[in-house]
RNA sequence: GUGAUUGUAGCUCAGUUGGUUAGAGCGCCUGACUGUGACUCAGGAGGCCGGGGGUUCGAGUCCCCUCAGUCACCCCA
């Protein structure tokens, strides 16, 4: 087993029959986007490493420790994407597009962080998310957060919760970076190691601490609401409104800071109690100075990332497994003769039929086509053997309702055509 | 990166204080039933016991290392 090649930690092939469900939630996925007038983007698997270190922030967990970084044949460092969001507003600016106006985009795909595995968290994860750029009102925090909560009302997933909160901005965070400080570096000794260090480098992190040493004196923190500033208060309350008026429901939670240095104002998270240790689903906010930091023009912006992984974890606690219905058809030949004949009849069907046609080519029993056939989920058998070849006919076999009927055995069009006239 | 825990057939797992040729259930294949699927019965195939090293007369069982899974910390999707 040591000289069998696995996939790399944290990887995972994804293979039949749960590829499907993928296919289903990515499907869902582009239709949601599409309704909401979202265009999709791709940009490369690789980026360079400093556009993630200037984009994500290099006192982040993500730029410090997380990537996947290497150098390549001219020794330019790259690393492989860990978040989206900054390759898409390097591809913008590469383009252009923010010459002509608000940019709506949504995107879909792998993204690779060097991180020891668990529930909910693997080094490569896949991400749905959407950004909106050019508009700085609440307007377009408001479509974003709806736009990521109609994907997760579709599925009737009910242990969602919308967490919402404000970060500030230039204005009004500095202030309560500061009232931070003040708050903790009295204490700075008390605090976990981690802490400590994070106090002086983002001391907005401090807040999110789950140590023991730490609690007490975060509980007693100042909140970001204390120093709000008049517009972002003004901004934030407004996003709520809309939320209140839309119906969806959401809890105020000072607690979300988000690990990204580029968000401002409205943060998001909605978490499921089906995660595990990592319960957030889906996060985002609005990231005001991003494109100006990448070098672009002043350019609002408001975006959330989805993992896909962990949509489908929420999915799986649901439980709720339909029985999946029959489709297609099981090409069954008994004989040399039989399957000769029948080689271009399947080679046909599969060109007209919308339905799958399974055909097992192996010289088996019967009894052993129709196991296969059940397998595969199959609602028909068509069945070819040397009776039918004599009386020029096939055998339609019902899986379902457990019925036969003959048809007549033509060419592939003749066959196909009488498949369709019965309604299969 | 830290800690805990697990690695035996395709899957889920047994394997006594180290002792000959490593087991079960499910699944798969074949047959009972020249040609009608979810049941039954009987056979069969399939394992360098994750990998490497060590201790021992002898290791799936003990020790070390390594790889991988799982869970948590950290952090995030």
């Amino acid at each position: 087993m040591a000289s069998k090649i696995t996939a790399p930690r944290g990887t995972q092939d994804l293979i039949p029959p749960q590829s499907a469900r993928w296919q289903d939630v990515e499907a869902r996925i582009r239709e949601l986007a599409h309704r909401f007038g979202y265009g999709e983007i791709r940009t490369p698997l690789f980026e360079s490493t400093d556009l993630f270190v200037r984009g994500v922030g290099e006192t982040t967990d993500i730029v410090e420790k997380e990537m996947y970084t290497f150098p390549d044949k001219s020794e330019r460092s790259m690393t492989l994407r860990p978040e989206w969001t900054a390759p898409v507003v390097r591809a913008a600016l590469e383009h252009n597009l923010f010459a002509q106006g608000p940019l709506r985009v949504y995107y879909v795909g792998p993204i690779f962080r060097y991180e020891r595995p668990q529930r909910g968290r693997y080094r490569q994860s896949h991400q749905f998310g959407v950004e909106c750029f050019g508009y700085a009102g609440p307007e377009a925090d408001f479509e974003v957060i709806s736009l990521a909560w109609e994907l997760v009302r579709s599925y009737g997933i009910d242990d969602a919760v919308l967490n919402v909160n404000s970060i500030g901005d230039d204005a009004c965070r500095p202030l309560f970076r500061e009232s931070l400080l003040a708050h903790f570096r009295p204490h700075a000794a008390q605090l976990s190691p981690e802490s400590q260090r994070r106090l002086e480098r983002n001391p907005l992190r401090v807040l999110d601490s789950k140590d023991e040493r730490d609690l007490a004196l975060v509980a007693t923190a100042p909140t970001i609401a204390s120093v709000l500033c008049e517009d972002c208060r003004a901004h934030f309350s407004a996003v709520t409104g809309f939320l209140e008026a839309a119906g969806i429901p959401f809890v105020l939670n000072p607690q979300i800071v988000r690990g990204l240095d580029y968000y401002t104002r409205t943060v998001f998270e909605i978490t499921s109690g089906a995660l595990g240790a990592q319960s957030t689903v889906c996060g985002g906010g609005r990231y005001d100075g991003l494109v100006r930091s990448l070098g672009g023009p002043d350019v609002p912006a408001v975006g959330f990332a989805l993992g896909i992984e962990r949509l489908l974890m929420m999915l799986d606690a649901l439980a709720r497994e339909g029985e999946r219905p029959r489709s297609g058809i099981q090409a069954v030949a008994l004989g040399a003769r039989a399957r000769a004949t029948l080689v271009p009849i399947v080679a046909e069907l599969r060109r007209t039929l919308a339905i799958p046609t399974f055909v097992d080519f192996d010289e088996r029993k019967l009894l052993a086509h129709l196991k296969t056939a059940d397998r595969n989920g199959a609602r028909y058998a068509l069945i070819l053997g040397d009776d039918e070849l004599t009386a020029k006919t096939m055998v339609l076999r019902d899986l379902a309702e457990r019925s036969d009927r003959s048809i007549p055995l033509g060419t592939g069009k003749d066959v196909a055509a009488s498949l369709v006239e019965m309604g299969v």
